[in-house]
DNA sequence: GCCAACGTTGGC
DNA sequence: GCCAACGTTGGC
């Protein structure tokens, strides 16, 4: 049984369009720094789970779906002095941060805004929606994740 | 272990 | 650019 999930990601700093270019649609979702959303890709997100991808920001929306290609594993970022998510604290005896791969399933023929899943019925009590969330992954229910999926074919 | 200061996220 | 919401840090 597949579980669901969103992530959220700057367009300006990597974007849907970005994964729709890497190899085999293919990337390592690095750079997380928050151990709640370390947690859920290092403990929960296993293969062949869906994910929403969403941006945030720039027109904040979820703009396409994407699954997890491999579990969880050491973010090497972390140990690169020259990276922008270096973190001196994680070792590659003692790695503090995780990671995921993920490979693009599709990208939506229309972005949902984040002001249109305000409104739709059933979506109520998303993560996302939570005033101050900043969460930049986050379990979604399967029921959320199909009214989503469904919006975004039936609207195209 | 408390909590003030500070930094970051992210909607608007 | 503003600022609310929160996470993290570090002194005590």
């Amino acid at each position: 049984m597949a579980n669901y999930w969103l992530v959220k990601s700057e367009p300006g700093c990597y974007s849907i369009d970005t994964l729709a270019g890497e190899p085999n649609q293919t990337t390592s979702w690095d750079g997380v720094r928050n151990y709640q959303a370390r947690n859920f890709m290092r403990d929960a997100m296993k293969l062949g789970d869906k994910v929403l991808f969403y941006h945030s920001v720039t027109n904040p929306s979820v703009v396409g779906v994407c699954e997890v290609v491999r579990e969880s594993y050491p973010d090497h970022t972390a140990w690169n002095p020259e990276d922008d998510h270096f973190d001196p604290k994680s070792t590659e005896e003692k790695p503090r941060w995780f990671m995921v791969d993920v490979k693009l399933v599709e990208k939506f023929p229309r972005a949902l805004t984040l002001k249109e899943l305000r409104q739709i019925p059933g979506l109520e009590g998303m993560e996302l929606l939570r005033k101050g969330s900043r969460l930049s992954v986050m379990p979604v229910d399967k029921k959320e994740f199909d009214i989503i999926c469904n919006l975004a074919k039936e609207q195209a």
